[in-house]
DNA sequence: AAGTGGTCTAGACCACAAG
DNA sequence: TTGTGGTCTAGACCACTTA
């Protein structure tokens, strides 16, 4: 971060523009980083130590600007960004909020599967297994882990119209998600990551995924009920927390005749 | 758009903010659209009519904001969302420039394929054919043309490191694309969207993808040196160009064995 | 009526690029 | 030095929500 702190008071006073001196950074910095940039570092901070939770609202554009000590202006750009990542979500008349994965429609945004009609189907979960082990080599690096720390392994299904239609692998650390058994993933009602959320505190904000075309091995095809060899998507996703923290690694096999991954290039 | 045109003169003169009328839509109008979003639509269709090339610079801000008679800040918003929707670069200290799909480093936009190592490699096309034909009455549907309207199919073939593994079927309205032979295409240099800009105007704007996994055909198998059955990546894609016109259909089978789909959620 | 985000303006200054 | 986009401010008004 910059010189400029902008966190309590600025270098000289409130700095008005266009008449006293300037707030922003003192010139010929090294590395030059804009208010709104910190302020939305600020506000960060704050979603991330839990000051706002998911679901509630943040001090108005007026109180944050009077908090950090700058203009309006400045906190609406910061707030902007944050908004375009999808960490902030603005409501005219309301306020703004803390993203969540609850209420939002926002079960799509992860898993873009869409019948051929083009209609976002409802699934419901089928749970496999929950155990608890010691992390490989593999799964030790995507989650930035040390070999054989403790992980969380789930298995589970997916039906769409009834029918099994993706099986998810799913690696979480086991430090972080201390206390997840079969029996709370089963007694949650709504989006894994909505339980992620409100049960331990961890919100994915990222990932990025990995598609490829693979043959079913017999064991996959059996639970999935497609005959060896059959053609399934294979998604390896890895997400990531504030910070860019990876949280969780998923391998998902998805039967696509009937479905299509969606995807927008814009 | 608004009662409010922007275009030359707003309602009554230049309307300064805080003293004067303010300059914005008339007062509970049904239909409200910000003065920026009118200076958008302005823009993009300046941009469209070729006013403004792909490439070339076009006028600063300050003599946009004199030309559409509003300040500058509000063109400055215009042009953000324009640049964030890829139709405008902004380069600090130079000007805002047309984006195109030549120089730019936008190949991996449209074509996500990374190796296994996440590296993106390059990639050599070798040309099938280019036949002239009637839409057929799917193609015609996502061309948005009527049925046997003229259509010009494409055939190629992508290499990396040396080994076939993209084979696509491209479609494109035969009235659009006059005079595109084989012959032009194996003589352009560069990515195909670039030709499209150059020779016929056509820049792509935004795509959809449906992606599923398939089994090879015999032909396809045979085009990409594996067993007929094997599993291939099938992407459809759906261009569009300014005004959301769908102007290309492309069917890609790809080889994910070495590499793999790359996508980003967030 | 009050409070919130959304739009618009005007002006000052900074960082960057090029003559 | 000049011109461009980038940042920051202050203030006014609009649109939407809730009381």
């Amino acid at each position: 971060m910059n010189s400029n702190q902008a966190s309590s008071a600025n270098p000289i006073g409130p700095a008005g523009a266009g008449e006293s001196a300037p707030p922003s950074a003192s010139s010929s910095s090294p590395t030059f980083s804009p208010l709104y940039q910190q302020i939305k570092g600020l506000i960060t901070q704050s979603l991330e130590s839990g000051e706002w939770k998911p679901g509630e609202i943040i001090p108005s554009e007026v109180e944050l600007a009077a908090r950090y000590k700058v203009s309006q202006g400045t906190v609406r750009k910061a707030i902007d960004e944050l908004a375009a990542d999808n960490l902030l979500v603005r409501r005219q008349g309301k306020g703004t909020f803390v993203a969540t994965h609850n209420e939002d429609r926002a079960q799509f945004r992860f898993l873009r599967l869409l019948a051929d009609d083009g209609v976002e189907h409802p699934h419901i979960s089928q749970l496999l297994e929950c155990r608890r082990l010691r992390a490989s080599a593999e799964i030790a690096r995507q989650l930035d882990l040390k070999p054989s720390d403790p992980v969380v392994l789930i298995k589970r299904l997916l039906q769409f119209d009834g029918e099994d239609t993706v099986l998810d692998e799913i690696w979480l650390p086991g430090g972080v998600f201390r206390g997840l058994t079969l029996e709370r993933l089963s007694d949650y009602k709504g989006p894994l990551y909505a339980m992620f959320e409100t049960e331990f505190g961890t919100r994915m904000i990222r990932a990025t995924e990995k598609i490829r075309a693979v043959a079913a091995d017999p064991t996959v095809a059996d639970l999935l009920h497609v005959p060896p060899g059959f053609p399934l998507l294979s998604v390896e996703r890895v997400s990531y927390t504030y910070g860019d923290r990876p949280v969780e690694v998923r391998r998902g096999w998805y039967v696509t005749t009937g479905y299509y991954y969606q995807n927008d290039l814009s």
